[in-house]
DNA sequence: TTTTATTTTGCAAATGATTTGCAAAATGAG
DNA sequence: CTCATTTTGCAAATCATTTGCAAAATAAAA
């Protein structure tokens, strides 16, 4: 069956998502979970829930709020997790399939963030699977390097 | 030219290792630092500092003792950090190599960890970094599934 | 629309890992 | 053994994230 969003009025696809999916859990569609997804949809690259406090109008919501809006997004595949290593979760939408995934380069002196199309070659994450006698393989990685701008 | 332990007695390459290293830097050869390296010579998996701690006869330092010598021991590159994405830094011995490097296949379910000699493959990592203009790329990479044992 | 059941939110406080300040203790060179 | 330097323990600070709880918001029911 298709995804199509029902409304007439142009929306991002993530916010039809959203009341969809909320309706379906019985959750509710709120100010604050509709701003902060308003945030994210602008966003490039993974921001931290300071990052979204700091883009969202003062006094939308707590971070708290943006803490458990974070955890329900993520339960709902609607936002995906990233890990830079640098003690702070950062999220990102998800824009395409659910079963997608992506990762990032990041500049070790300015943090600039590159997203990559590059992947852990799959045939050997199944050869991986096969050894170990593992099952649901999956994998978090990242790179890191020195970016143009920021080489001697 | 060898980097051969000039000791006679017998002792783990570390321990040589650590000698010879502080002393270069003039760093101390202390209690604590012996007893850490000691544990985390028995261990075949990255530990935490809670696990050090533990496993350290009880007296012997302060947790505080270890992260400051998590810290120094990974500048020596004899020591290396992981992060398994539950929050708490894991540990590893550099046994091999200092340019070596591996990554781990961890149980979603009971955590059970196995070591792995699949690496992101380098062709595809210079492409990264070829395409992106980054020098110096490194790439933290970790597995995760359900062990045999704990599949339905 | 009003009522009612349920979910959310803000705020304060708790948790947990990690870091820092500082005086006392340990180490190693001479 | 003495002295300069590095380390350590302990308490307190930081920081990200989580939790408890009563008040506020939302959506289904009447
Ligand atoms: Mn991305
Ligand atoms: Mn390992
Ligand atoms: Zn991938
Ligand atoms: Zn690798």
């Amino acid at each position: 069956m298709s995804q199509k969003c029902q409304h007439e009025h142009r929306e991002p696809v993530q916010l039809c998502n959203l009341t969809e999916q909320l309706r379906a859990k019985s959750r509710k569609i709120t100010g604050p979970r509709q701003a902060i997804l308003e945030v994210m949809s602008q966003e490039s690259h993974p921001v931290t829930t300071k990052e979204i406090m700091a883009a969202l109008p003062t006094g939308v919501c707590d971070r708290v709020t943006i803490y458990r809006a974070m955890h329900l997004l993520e339960t709902m595949e609607l936002v995906r997790r990233f890990d830079f290593g640098d003690g702070t979760a950062r999220f990102e939408l998800v824009r395409g399939n659910t079963e997608d995934h992506h990762h990032h380069l990041i500049c070790r002196t300015c943090s600039v963030v590159i997203e990559l199309e590059e992947c852990f070659p799959s045939d050997l994450e199944k050869r991986i699977a096969r050894d170990s006698g593992f099952q649901r393989l999956s994998h978090k990685l990242e790179f890191f390097g020195i970016c143009p701008k920021c080489q001697p």
